[in-house]
DNA sequence: CATGAATGAGATTTCATTCAT
DNA sequence: TATGAATGAAATCTCATTCAT
């Protein structure tokens, strides 16, 4: 995360989503609390009290990153859930799309793992306990209908499965760089293939 | 984590473990660099400068936090590894002990999963790094043996699985509570079910 | 005092006056250091840069209105002073001065009776002590004569009563509110009623 | 005000209201805004950082200096208002009163006079639009009664006299050092001579 | 004349840490 | 061992002011 230094600035709604996508990456890579503004800043090519003609406080940089974040995200999700799929196809829907959104917000996944527990406590980040509420319904819903038809397996505990499939989708953010070798498609199709069938061959 | 008020004493390295066992709780609910040391000596019952007495700063405890887990935790791993067990058996041996230290330090799991690769940074906590390369290497060395001898497949990019695998077990420290309704052996059981076989039914 | 949006624009030394209206207003409202550049240029309807245009500084627009009120301020009680009236009828006409030029500098006045004793320790702002001074003169000067020439009580300390007589007429900026019920002048002729009999009726 | 220079430390509940008395003093010289916490430090011989061991920020200094003051004073006035005085006798009372309150707070109430409508804005400062009232109730309806009496004037505008009262003792503040050639009840006995009767002879 | 964006100085606040008692 | 009070460094934020367009 090397320094940029491009004085040549950028018409007004872009900028401030430069600014946003430069501060996601510091959040991202240091943590929200031991980033300073001061380096958000710095990477940005401005000086720190600079940044506040764009943002109301650091609390309003990370709301935002969040926010957005999840609106997209839900947009996503909501199509899936929408299109009448079967269990297994909108397993395998929400997963593709997961990853398609860490694709495309990695800092923003990133900043959410690990921050959202602890964010979540302030009133003005509720919507983030909210999205987790109905994330849980999404999910547990769809497995539920699965095991009941029968594509899932019935002798596990579901919310145990819940987690298992959540985490495993998720923490990817934390190791994904965009640009890599795979495609998020293609990282999809792995983990669904693990998720759904298992690292040991099937005989 | 209600504050406790005991004014009688315990005996020093006791105290001490009190201590650790407090600051860790709130560092893995609040994250590290959130957690102020004054918090700390709140839940302990004393105030901020009285740590002092105990620990050299607040890095140090984090510090002897981490190395106390990860000693722990190399404890029974190199013993898994030197048992020659197959490589199934080394997974499913490496997952259940994995569980078993998230049941007995899962505040120090969450904080290793949380704060580890920032901290790492540090010449202080290198050995987390250390620690990060010898996990990896056990992992692959084990994945690799499996796909060579057929019980793991081989159509699946083994980085992959080795990370679905690591975060798999890993994150459970964050919703993980001890004294829950699973055991963490029920709990390795069933992970391990899902990671070898899928949630999918085996026909 | 609403948000003014009128995109015409008035030729140049009008406008200046009105952004000064604007200014002493919010002054007077808010207290001097406590109000930001921002919020008059919000009132004004412009951003707080384009101030710049009309205005060197913040501290240059206090100034102006400062300056402006105390030279008609002089202007009115030289006139009174130089008339030659008795110490009573003197006494009269500067109060009765005094409230109309309340009634068409309230926020200066406000402004002036809040700010100056700060204001007055910059070299900048010397005129305000030089008026201090002379308005002092003024006053015990005439209260002097008055009770040489037995028309005001000898039994009082005169520079108490003095500050007594000027505080009480320069505090009603604080409340007063033009086109009210009472005309500055019922004003003027009930204050000196109060200050010259008393609130007990003579008998 | 000179830098106070003493490092012999007192004991606590003693060092808050040391700390409390600087500060009063510093915001009734300076202005609440016009203030630095770094001014009211050096005052105290101490880091602007350091008082933030004694108190939560600058408004909890003003806050705490404001409150305590108004408790002293509405417990002199509630004294004065349930004796059941005649209303001549009751304005008295208050007055004598207010200029003890102004011989023991000067700071404050300077404080309270500059800043109170500014503060008042804030929720927090609440109490002072409700002291605000309740001076009014007591001081309109003591002056009713006197009018109703006989004891007071029936010519005069009753809110006006009432301002006129409340604006001439309160002023006071700005100017009173104490310790001066005039006793706080020898202030009182004037202004209310002057008050009652007038600054003109009684023929 | 006004805007949009930035600067830079300084203000408040936070907090790990120290130390005499 | 613990307290109470402070330090000092750094962090967040504010705001008057500037300037190219």
């Amino acid at each position: 995360m090397p320094t940029k230094k491009k004085p040549q600035v950028t018409p007004t709604p872009e900028r401030r989503r430069e600014l946003l996508a430069t501060a996601a990456e510091v959040f991202a890579a240091q943590g929200y609390n031991a980033t300073t503004v001061r380096r958000i800043a710095d990477e940005a090519g401005m000086l720190a009290g600079s940044l506040y003609y764009h943002f109301d406080s650091k609390e309003s940089m990370v709301d935002e990153i969040l926010s957005t974040f999840l609106d997209e995200l839900w947009q996503g999700y909501d199509e899936v859930l929408a299109a009448g799929l079967g269990p297994r196809e909108t397993v395998e829907a929400l997963v593709t799309e997961s990853f398609r959104e860490i694709d495309r917000h990695r800092p923003a996944v990133a900043i959410y793992q690990k921050e959202s527990q602890h964010l979540a406590t302030q009133p003005r980040f509720a919507y983030l306990a909210d999205s987790q509420t109905r994330f849980e319904k999404a999910w547990l819903g769809t497995l539920e209908r699965g095991v009941a038809d029968g594509v899932f397996r019935d002798d596990l505990d579901i919310r145990l499965t819940y987690r298992f499939v959540r985490d495993t989708v998720w923490v990817a953010a934390s190791w994904y760089r965009p640009g890599g070798q795979h495609s998020p498609e293609e990282i999809a199709r792995q983990y669904l293939s693990m998720v759904l069938d298992g690292i040991a061959p099937r005989t």
